[in-house]
DNA sequence: AAATAAATGCGAATTATTTGCATTTAAATC
DNA sequence: GATTTAAATGCAAATAATTCGCATTTATTT
């Protein structure tokens, strides 16, 4: 982790270095919250807030929305993959082979006032196996 | 937008209208600073976010997420359009044909603990032509 | 018009994120 | 390895975003 901040011309500290292995380690995009519990030691909030901005920025970390009212983030892979979120439970699963990036210069010509595109998100809400399941038993013992 | 609320079981209220009314009219999807700033009168914050939460749940509302630290929402039109949003003013671009929904059955194979997929969004991040056209002056200022 | 459940307003509480500033620390220089 | 210095951190306090409790009001039903 040291040498990836240190490429992006930012300081290999200890913070920013607990930070990235918890957001490499964890399986599913984490929030400040989070992240503030699993580096355990003492990060203050305001640390990782600052941490999640400049990793942000230089593109070593990356913003995703799952519609919890607060930001989360993963490491910035660029393997274009993208998230299924059980609006039941919040579940999270990774999820790749989206073809979006190729048609970029399409939606660019149908844009009356854009540039360029640079990335894009794409999120999949809908309910996992486990919550699809209890809805089932659910209306099975009520009929 | 009385029949509407009714239709969902909702109550036809004078706040509610108005809060729709603001949402319809707006080119980009409205934040509740925004709805509260243009619905005008005296409508609550607490209101106006009870009602995005009632609105989003009957599905007459979606929330749209810009990275801005905030919720956005616009009317939930079923066509499916999506966003380009400009990562350095902010300026939002209604976009659509897109196919993602035709993958739906592909990406639910491909997921290992998803049963549906309901919805879906998708934005795309980039620079408006005027944000490229400053930045461009700018280089060529400093050359 | 009366009854009633749903919705609102208001104030206060949480939660999420940012900021100012004194102090520490990583990296560069000697 | 000690010195220097700009960058980064911690702490406390501020601001922004969202939610909650409860008394009062309102839209529909009767
Ligand atoms: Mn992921
Ligand atoms: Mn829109
Ligand atoms: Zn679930
Ligand atoms: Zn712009």
């Amino acid at each position: 982790m040291a040498g990836i901040l240190r490429r992006s011309g930012l300081k290999a500290t200890h913070p920013r270095i607990a930070l990235l292995n918890v957001i490499a380690e964890s399986s599913a995009p984490v929030s400040a919250q989070e992240a503030a519990k699993r580096v355990g030691k003492k990060m203050d909030q305001a640390t990782i807030y600052r941490a999640f901005n400049t990793l942000k920025s230089k593109k070593i970390i990356r913003q995703v929305d799952l519609r919890h009212n607060h930001a989360h983030y993963e490491l910035f892979d660029y393997d274009d993959h993208h998230h299924m979120i059980c609006i039941s439970c919040g579940k999270v699963e990774d999820i790749s082979g989206c073809e979006v990036e190729s048609m970029y210069s399409a939606f660019l010509r149908a844009a009356r006032s854009f540039a360029t595109i640079e990335q894009h998100s794409l999120e999949f809400y809908g309910v996992c196996k486990t919550c699809a399941e209890k809805t089932q038993r659910k209306t099975h013992t009520i009929a």
